[in-house]
DNA sequence: CCATGTGAAGATCTTCACAGCG
DNA sequence: CGCTGTGAAGATCTTCACATGG
């Protein structure tokens, strides 16, 4: 699928945006033309443009503010990684259970106790956020975050939350991606 | 899809897999059946018997070695989670290029360099591995890895790998996760 | 002539309905 | 009678082929 670049920075075809993510080029132009007609035929794709409209689809022209419950070893480095921010995702504040934390900073951020969790999420109008406790606490805390209004939730603990249908919840289990790799070594 | 346990401990039935995971009884019995006859009529699945199986199936009654590249915030949390070794997962190095960390520790794990991985990895006869490197350095690790035999990439770098099709990658784009969140936020 | 946009074809995945067996 | 296993139906996703317009 190698193709010429014809007109840089400008216009980008669905061929090259192939070349670049690995997905095929009928792909992109039946996905692309759900949202809208934001090529030109002959063209290609106004790169600038697109880009701007893709970002107001996805809703990744503003920034989102989340909360992270476990400041335990995954919780920190998220804390600490500042790739979120440049996507625009900012992590106002973390909680913990453990007495021992509470107080204690990551960064220049304190760890909370999480019963003050509920008061700060309605005060602040906080509707994600991340999970990164054990999984014997998750459910506990995925009921906590629910009841104090939160709708979307990251979570890393290995376990299926039960939740209402209308809160999402997009769960990442490190270790079912390593057994997925496991499974397809011929 | 409430149903009441008669057997307690022997034999599960696919409608309470279903309460248990959220995935469907029809989906269940499907999938089972790809791999085999695992159940009885009117009786359900043996539990230990099935668990057996498909940790066969899934290669997952054997531990994996691992190696990890790139010994950040994200690395070093991955080191000292113990969830990974509970599942059969041992990283067994990890690699840095940045000569200011080569030789730290990292719990009781000494930070090698990246030079010295194709020899480690051949030596040792690993062929899964762990990117938590920046997006930038990410595919040059990538291809290190896989001209010293890695065969299982499992890459957190924010970036589409080129690779030859017999390698198997798994992404884990945590952004990119939090970004679908945001999108079903009605 | 080039590359999009899209109806139609094809492939795959999910759900259903029920035969079959303990 | 209960619950699995599975062919068939239904839904969805992917690929193709080509008409269309710059």
């Amino acid at each position: 699928m190698e193709t010429k670049i014809n007109n840089p920075l400008l216009t980008i075809s669905s061929s090259r945006l192939s070349d670049i993510t690995g997905i095929n080029p009928y792909q992109i132009r039946k996905d692309l033309s759900y949202f809208g007609e934001f090529g030109k035929r002959g063209i290609g794709y106004p790169v600038i443009e697109l880009a701007a409209q893709l970002k107001e689809i996805l809703k990744s022209n503003q920034t989102w503010n989340l909360v992270l419950v476990g400041a335990g070893n995954l919780g920190t480095a998220f804390l600490r990684y500042r790739g979120f921010a440049r996507r625009g995702f900012i992590i106002k504040a973390v909680f913990d259970n453990d007495n021992r934390k509470i107080g204690q900073k990551i960064g220049n951020m304190r760890i909370r106790h999480i019963q003050e969790m509920e008061k700060y999420l309605k005060s602040k109008k906080i509707i994600m956020g991340i999970i990164t406790v054990p999984a014997r606490s998750a459910q506990e805390v995925a009921d906590l975050m629910i009841s104090a209004g939160i709708k979307s939730i990251l979570n890393f603990a290995p376990i299926n939350l039960k939740h209402p249908q209308e809160i999402m919840i997009q769960n990442i289990d490190i270790a079912i991606e390593l057994e997925r790799l496991v499974y397809y070594l011929s």
